[in-house]
DNA sequence: TTAATGTATGAAACGCATTTCATGTCAAGG
DNA sequence: CCTTGACATGAAATGCGTTTCATACATTAA
């Protein structure tokens, strides 16, 4: 492989001649310009990156730090970010983490050894304390609440979001509600619950547990939601349901049951994916591919402008009234 | 930032000591090791990768080029790509082209510019022969059928594939059969044209344009599909569709307008995508998730084998036998 | 006892491009 | 005619870890 230094020779000149060409400075004369560039051409010749990441110190890739790559979520999150990326010319580093969070000590290794110049958090399972150590070698946004931590976050208020759900459920009428959430110990799912039972405080109604679903992630989680609330002797009339495709689960496993939507069960969903357009399904949009973007506008502004204070941005979200309510 | 050369002053050994314990090398006395892994942790000492990466001229990073992040299909490719990697301390670079052939220029180049040791193309639009010479500067496997070009691939012949969904609604009487595909033509598509000229051809039925369906991409194009369906005067009785979240939406919005599922439209889906199982879809599965694993293995043989001649590997696909037929 | 191995360690070369600093030329302004 | 700034170019330092080569001592086999 011919080096910037095979090309300078070639061309009759120095190698900081061939770096001003290449990276279009100014005060190189035309002749010689012409000389590089056809060595250049005559070797086909290309920079080894590595060595101007080394010699620059960054490398234009972002890290992305999610759970798992294929995940109607952070699909949509990750194309907010790579939209974005890539009118920056920036690359992205997607590192799947299963919530193991060993894997994330990784991501987060991989800025401090100069890997990667900045990190964008889809989810994670460490503490922020855990984290905020690495900020110090680059930025890092958390799509979530980051909360009082010095990590910089683009987020949207998931406790208003679920009181706005319950709220619209209850002017309707509803007043046995349950709900279905991911992982039942993260940040989101407590604030979440926490609405949740405000909400049925407000009016006077008991928490049952029976009527919180956790662990509904997919669209097959929403089979067993239905299965179980079949097998109920008191039913939920409505479910506020924080994901789009579960609610088509729950919603295509109902009707094949004979359950009316939304007579005999409401159903509220959560993203405003694809899906819940198609299947006329009343959800929440809390603009994911926005997120993302505007994450990694955040990253990039930390690692062009050396911004170091952390910075936290609320979106916010829309309920989209359609048909299963 | 600490480098190596100061871990070294510190511990009182040469720099060559300190790569030899960061590298678990043998031949090092215990003290000097003990010394060196305490200058480590008192300097907070990490390695810069891209030094590493430029002095052994390998990056442990796999470009994977891809239409779109957000799509089904590739999410679930990725997800095996991603599943393989993790295990052999491989990164993903994650370079979505929207099919565009300057896009996918650049992610070749990164590879002649050693940004990664390969390349695994998920899907593409620039001609193989523009594609070949890069294999010079590291394996790249593409999940589709690379016929006699010297790039490496894992794929199903399509062909076949079409021809068994085709033979499998012919058997069950049906005589009027449409699809719908994606981009009209890709080597996939024109394949599976072929396979179902074929077929038809061996029942002596004529081939109709207005039955052939192109851009069913997502889940939202099945509803499109259903209105032109309707409007028809003569109607397919099946559709072969090459996306389950196509035939999903389909099967939904046919639904809405009373069509009945399989009586008045059967619908074959590909992939078997957990959104079949959901909607009991027939289905063609073509095992991604395995495609995938096998793209990053044969990418990883090459590299750390050195191997150069391209390999071709044909994986198998299962029709799922399910309700909508 | 000698030759051959194994263990241990450091100096220096190597991978490659960027960037600062120094130097030099030429034209415009005073 | 001299100063100043724009233009042009190269030498050398810099970023940092890996690896080869040379060296030296301690064993072990012959």
């Amino acid at each position: 492989m011919p080096n910037i230094k095979q090309i300078a020779k070639i061309a009759g000149v120095s190698v900081s001649t061939v770096s001003r060409v290449i990276n279009h400075h100014a005060y190189v004369s035309e002749d010689k310009r012409r000389a590089v560039m056809e060595a250049i051409v005559q070797l086909n010749y290309s920079r080894n990156l590595n060595a101007v990441h080394l010699s620059k110190g960054t490398t234009n890739i972002i890290g992305v730090m999610v759970p798992s790559i294929n995940h109607a979520y952070f699909s949509r999150l990750m194309e907010g970010i790579s939209s974005e990326a890539l009118m920056k010319d920036y690359q992205l580093m997607v590192c799947q983490t299963n919530y193991n969070p060993v894997s994330e000590g990784k991501v987060l290794d991989m800025l401090k050894m100069k890997q990667m110049d900045g990190i964008i958090i889809g989810s994670k399972t460490l503490a922020w304390e855990q984290i905020e150590p690495f900020t110090e070698y680059g930025p890092i946004v958390a799509c979530e609440d980051a909360g009082t931590s010095a990590i910089s976050s683009v987020y949207l208020d998931h406790y208003d979001c679920f009181r706005q759900g319950m709220r619209y459920l209850i002017e309707r009428g509803h007043r046995q509600i349950g709900f279905c959430l991911g992982r039942a110990d993260s940040a989101n799912s407590l604030k979440r619950r926490r609405a949740y039972e405000d909400a049925l405080a407000a009016i006077h109604e008991a928490v049952r547990e029976e009527w919180m679903f956790y662990q509904c992630l997919r669209i097959e989680d929403g089979l067993a939601v239905v299965h179980q609330w079949l097998r109920m002797r008191e039913r939920p009339t409505a479910l506020l349901v924080t994901s789009d495709q579960v609610a088509a689960g729950i919603i295509t496993e109902a009707r094949k049951n004979g359950i009316r939507i939304p007579e005999d069960l409401a159903v509220i969903g959560f993203d405003n994916q694809p899906i819940a357009q198609v299947f006329d399904l009343t959800t929440i949009d809390n603009q994911l591919f926005e997120m993302g973007s505007a994450a990694f506008q955040m990253a990039y502004d930390h690692i062009t402008k050396k911004r170091t204070k952390p910075e936290n941005r609320e979106l916010g979200y829309l309920l989209i009234e359609r048909s299963t309510v």
